[in-house]
DNA sequence: ACTAAAGTTAAGTACCTACTTGACTATTGG
DNA sequence: CCAATAGTCAAGTAGGTACTTAACTTTAGT
């Protein structure tokens, strides 16, 4: 969780996430576009593999990337439920407030 | 999108996040359970705050903190499109597998 | 007025993160 | 075999982050 969340707290390797939404990539046709050394491409891969999101295999001299939607989801539900559990308790609150009538 | 994201990524953020939802608290309350100073959790909160993920008062001496729904849906729908949009790619590239038939 | 409570500010420190460059190791096509 | 391609490893650096302690400012109770 804790990984997932510091991967994504990065525009960098948001990027490659979005760019992997469009189907798998190699390490260079996901570093092109970025205008940063191929080395730091990599790290940034890592640590998108290290948190789950990202899984690659390399055949030949190209290591191909894609994305691992399983993390994706887990954040998801986290936020999904801090935030009904949120909007729950205000709706109750609402309710509270309307009953007793301060206004 | 990015102070959301790196407002998230700390474990004793998502704490504070997590005492919120049961309703608002103050300063001091937040830091109670916490093993650590209280101009810490103040950082913390700060960092929430202008994430737009916290929003807080002051009355008196003591400044009561609730939080702010719309941040959190933000980044569900953020993370939800990602999700949604590989998946749906997923399932073209099994369809197409189905149709040529490899196997 | 005096003290305690609740918070705030400032400054400093230890660690972590996102890069860099340069050297190196495979593969592959001619 | 030779050179170019694709990636990897290692080391170093600049800036950021998560704390700390100490000093200070309000407000509230007696």
């Amino acid at each position: 969780m804790d990984q997932v969340l510091k991967a994504l707290a990065d525009s960098t390797r948001r990027d490659l996430v979005e760019r992997l939404v469009a189907g798998p990539a190699s390490v260079g046709e996901l570093a092109a576009p970025l205008a940063m050394s191929l080395p730091a491409v990599m790290q940034h891969l890592q640590v998108l593999e290290s948190a789950g999101l990202v899984r690659s295999e390399k055949v030949g001299r190209v290591r191909t990337c894609h994305l691992e939607p399983a993390g994706l989801r887990m954040v998801e539900e986290w936020l999904g439920h801090q935030r009904t559990d949120w909007e729950h308790h205000l709706d109750a609150l609402g309710d509270l407030l309307q009953e007793g009538d301060l206004s």
